[in-house]
Formats: structure tokens, sequence, C-alpha cells
DNA sequence: CGACGGCGCTTAACCGGATAAGTGCTCCGA
DNA sequence: TCGGAGCACTTATCCGGTTAAGCGCCGTCG
């Protein structure tokens, strides 16, 4: 194991200082370009990589960024959602040479806590913030902490920092109508987490929309998003006397998990039941019938939020243009597949 | 933004040398008891974190460690094993205050690049390496750079480093033997990416107690583990002229889509075929009927893992007792549900 | 009584980069 | 011919910790 190159290194090979190296390793002014070349060439064969704590240490970055997520192990692995947006995040990430440094949380407050250790240690340059929530702790917490962040969801009301998130009325709108043109008047759905932001946009529009449609019958259910969860709230959706002909999921897993209750109930999909889930994934395409679902990109919405991020913490707050808060990304597109057909009777 | 406090801070607080307060807070003598108290109390007050960077450039340890994952963003969001493995790896790593950088790549060359990056910059102390191949270029790569590494899977023939695995022949003959007890004779498997080591394991245990069960119809096929390829593999086996009566998946992924394909093809599950699913996750009891499989926790797999890594970071060679090689993780058990019963006829 | 050892603390060097300030040189124009 | 600007590079300092070495003071023992 031979001992690291550092620019001292350079500099002796090459005859001159460690700041001229420092200047022609960083493409600064201060050398000739005969000079910068020399040192370049001797620093590529040398094998020369700059030693990050003793850059972050001169000029107090740390060239990563934080992603603390508060979901349990299971749930984490069976949704699809997180890996694709980690996937994203960490693609414009380390394009821009930077790194992702990951921590699961059990709670809020561990979460805060994470955050507040990352930052007086210098270990991330700024935090992505995901499942923002409706009233969030989190938002004031790390603005007042002075730690830059990014909301990947929103839009948030009176962000102290950008946000990242697409607009869920409009696909909401597109799938009630999509339904009611195909015949069903009793419609449920299966949502998330009832203190989400975007759990909380979609039960508004759908009510909305439901309303302007004439469909009085929408129930709507809450759930944590688990299959278990899905399945047992399928179960009593479809044992009830006025059961519903269409059922909206909030996400794939509950979708999936519901499914299977139709077929262990003997339920035909979509002669008996019409299944429309969210958040468009290959497990979608697994099941007989395919769901019908919302397609949306998520690797390429883990990216912009990155992006957003690395913008927000990049440029000195000198610099004339302000940050583009709260980026829209594009909405969710409907994708019909096997598992919605016409209302029987 | 308030500055950060640093020890300099708390020095000059104390009435004491920056030195002091390092061996104060490192727990270290050269202090007495009342100005170590003293020190720490300040510190507290103050709520100082040292700065990770000053650390490690002193140090040169980087309190972290990397994780490289070459898998395509599809395939990562979709595999609950992934997310499970790193979620447990993050639990003990954080229980040691250790952190968890992460970066997906895709190819083998692109893997080794930021290993060799990671070392040299010294972000990483070490690696944990997933999906060990037959003839892995990357272990004697990564030996020969001197990088700490576990391999997560083995065990490695001539490993110059720890390995955890865990036996699968075991639960192989256990699987064999099950479906054979239930008269199952044509038995077919959808294996995992062919260069993998544990794929060749199980072929060859299945092999070998399918040689003992006197079982020679046993067709192996060979895929990537995404549900694309599990859906047309099934499909093959399913239209040809003598379909098996149980089908074996390699992961829970090939498994529900092959489950979907039976019901696309109207064989009943399982009265007219058979499943069995490695890797129980809740994808499989998401289904209907559920899915037999082989359940191991691969969170506490996760944390063995990183332990292994710590361990073998940690203390210098001096160490009396050598570094625990190539632990062994109890093997998976098989979980039978709904998805197979008694062969037919 | 003086030498010695150890405690408790300070001093200073070091890790490996970045960077402001300083130095010697050349070239230019007055 | 000389002052001054500007280039190319060196020197020295800093970032915030760790740590070897040094130093004064006290108690102890020969």
């Amino acid at each position: 194991m031979t001992r690291r190159v550092t620019i001292a290194d350079i500099a002796t090979a090459a005859g001159v200082s460690k700041g001229a190296v420092s200047y022609a390793l960083n493409g600064r002014p201060g050398v000739s370009e005969a000079t910068r070349a020399k040192i370049l060439a001797i620093a590529e064969e040398m094998g020369f990589v700059p030693n990050r704590a003793a850059r972050s240490l001169s000029v107090s970055t740390a060239q990563a960024v934080g992603l603390a997520l508060r979901r349990s192990a299971r749930t984490l692995g069976i949704e699809p959602y997180f890996m694709e947006l980690i996937s994203g995040i960490e693609a414009t990430l380390s394009a821009g040479s930077y790194g992702l440094t990951l921590q699961i949380v059990d709670t809020v407050e561990e979460e805060m806590e994470v955050y507040r250790r990352w930052w007086a240690e210098r270990r991330v340059d700024g935090v992505l913030l995901c499942d923002v929530g409706i009233e969030d702790r989190r938002l004031d917490f790390v603005a007042d902490l002075g730690l830059p962040a990014v909301a990947v969801g929103g839009p948030v009301a009176g962000a102290r920092f950008p946000a990242v998130w697409h607009d869920d009325a409009e696909p909401c709108r597109e799938i009630l109508e999509y339904l009611h043109a195909l015949g069903h008047r009793r419609i449920a759905r299966v949502a998330g987490f009832a203190h989400l932001l975007h759990t909380a946009q979609r039960d508004a529009a759908y009510a909305e929309t439901a309303a302007e449609l004439g469909l009085d019958g929408m129930t709507t259910v809450h759930s944590d998003y688990t299959g278990e969860q899905g399945a047992r709230i399928t179960r009593r959706l479809l044992s009830s006397a006025k059961r519903p002909t269409a059922i909206i999921f909030d996400n794939d897993v509950t979708a999936v998990a519901g499914l299977g209750v139709a077929h262990e109930l003997g339920i035909a999909v979509p002669d008996g039941l019409s299944i429309v889930a969210w958040d468009d994934s290959p497990l979608c395409r697994l099941t007989h019938p395919a769901l019908t679902s919302l397609t949306r990109d998520i690797t390429a919405y883990g990216s912009q939020c990155a992006e957003a991020l690395l913008a927000h913490i990049g440029p000195p707050p000198a610099s004339g243009e302000a940050p583009a808060f709260s980026v829209q990304f594009r909405p969710a597109q409907l994708s019909p597949r096997g598992s919605t057909g016409p209302a029987r009777g």
C-alpha cells in the first residue's frame, strides 16, 4: 500500500512550489502554460487525486449531499419510488462530482438531529427533504440551521428554500374523468399517509373533480402505503354492500395488494373491478392484468431535485439571478393498461 | 448563520489551550478530571461538533464506508433486496458513527474507477462488494489497491479479504425435496445472472439434489432478474409440450411476474402450477396466492456485512486475534404459502 | 538539600490542500 | 535610463483538528 501522492510530491517532481501546483491543477492564473502542462502531466503520471478532507478543510465545502429517509427497511425495500429517486439524484450528483450520503432514520426528531450533526460536521453541503408533510417541522428547522435544502415535493407555503414538485391536481382530474367516462360511479380511493402534503393535494383535487362530475359517493381511506394495509382496506371496500366498481390506489404497492385481494375474492379485473395505481413502476407490469397507472419519471425527478440543490448550494448569494425557487416538474401521465375497463351493468 | 464552534473557541472559553481541549474531548489522559469536566460542559453548552474534514485530515480516516451498486435504476427500484440490504448496512454504520456513501454505476470498469477514486481521495475507509461473480476482477483490484473490503456473498476462493455469505446448498435441497414430496417431477428453474457466484452455487446444489432424487428433467434458464425476462421465460416454459408442474424462481420479482403469466394463461396456482420464490420480501405476500418463498433476513445480513467491514477496517493489524474471515450467515428458511401444492394427476 | 519523576498543561508541528501577499524578473513607455 | 506595470513563481498562513515534545511545578526519596 504505497503512500498517497500529494501536491507536495508533485511540486518536488516538477521542481516548483506547492502553490504553483495548486494553481496549475485548479486552472487558475499564476503559472505559465508550459509549467501548467508539465505539472498536469506529472500529476497524471503519478496518479494524483486530491485528498477530499484537505480540500474540504480549506474551502469548507464537503462536496457531498445528504439524504435522510424516514421509512422502515421493509417499506423502503418494496417501494420502487425511493430507489428510483436515489438513482436519479445520484446520477446528477456524481456528474457534478458530489457524493451522496445516506441515512435511514426512525423519527422526525432523529432526522433533524442528523441534519444538525451533518451540518455542524460539515459532512454535507445540503440536503434533500423527502416526504414533505402538511405541517412540517423540518422545514423551519433546516432553514434556521442555515443548511441549504431542497424539498422533494411541494409547493411549500412560505418556503424558505426551493422545492421541486409536480402538479397532482391535473392527473387526479384525468383519472376521475377517465373512470367516469368508463361508466364508473362508485369509485373508492386508497390514499397514502394523511399527513403528507401531496396526499392532501390529491384529496382536494379529487374532491373538486368529483363534485364537478356529480360523483358524490367517493370514499377515501388513508393508508401507510404498505401492502398489508392496502390489502386490508381493499378487502373491506370489496366486502361492503355497495362495493366500488373502481379503486384508485395512491401507490403501486397497495395497488398490487388490492389486485391480489380481488383475485382472492374471485372478483375479475377489470370486469368486476377497475384498478388504477399511482407511480407506475415495473411492479405494475408484473401483474396480470397489468395495472393502469400514472406514469412519471421518478429517476428524472430525482435528477431535477439534485440539480436544484446543487444550484442552491453552488453560486455564492452575490449572483444576479435569484435561484429558481420551486421548480415544477411535468405532471404524471395516465397509462391505461388491462386493469381498467367499462363499469359492469 | 453563526460561525461554527471550534476547539479553539472552547479553549478560549475554558481558559486552556487547544491541546487540552482535544485531550479532554477524546477521553485521553493529559488533563485533570476537574478540567475535563469543565471543558466537556463548555463544549456541550456551546454545541460543539468536531469538523469531520479536520479530523479526517489529521487521523487520515474518513469515517465512511462506500457502496457502489452496478444495477440499473429500474432494477434497483423494484428489487427489495438492495434497499433492505442498505438499510441493514446503514443501521450498523450509524451506530458506529460511520457514514454510508452510495454510488450507482453502469459497468465494472466504472465501479473499479469509483473505488480507486474513493480510496485515493480517502473518501471512504472501506467498501462492500455486492453481486460477487464467479470470475470477479474487482476482488484482486480492490485488494491490490489496499482498500479494505468485504464481499457480500461467497465464499470467495483465495479471498484476500473477508466475505459474509450464507450456504445456499441446504435451502436448494430443502426446496427440491419439498416439491418432490408434493409429487412434482417436472420442475423448472428461472435462475439469476449466470455469472454470479451464488447462481453457480445454486446451479450445483440443485443438480446434485436432482440427481439424488432421480429428477432428470429439471431445466434451468438464466435471467437478468427483471420481471420482463421472468415473464418471458415463464411463458415459454408453460407453453412447451411437457410443461413443468413447478417452477423455482431465483428472486421475488421474476416469481411475481411468473405468477402473472400463469394467470394470463389461465393456469391455476397452485393446482396447475406450483411456484417457489427466493428472497421472501413483502412482495411475496402481496399476490394471490401468496408465494411460497425462501426467507432470509436481508436487513440483518446487511448489518452483519457492515460489522465485518468495520472489524476489518477497525483495529490496526497488530491485534492478536485475526479478523474473522468469511463469516457465514444463517441459511434461508422455506416459508410455505399458497403458491405450492400437490402435483396434479 | 538537591535530583528526579510524573502530572497537567502549553507549544508547536503536522495532515494536504487553497490562497493572499511578497519577490524577482522582464518589458514597456516616458 | 529609469520607474512602474505585470507576469511567474515562492513564501507563508490558514482551515480545525491531533499529537509529540517541552516545560513548570509539586512531591518524594536518597
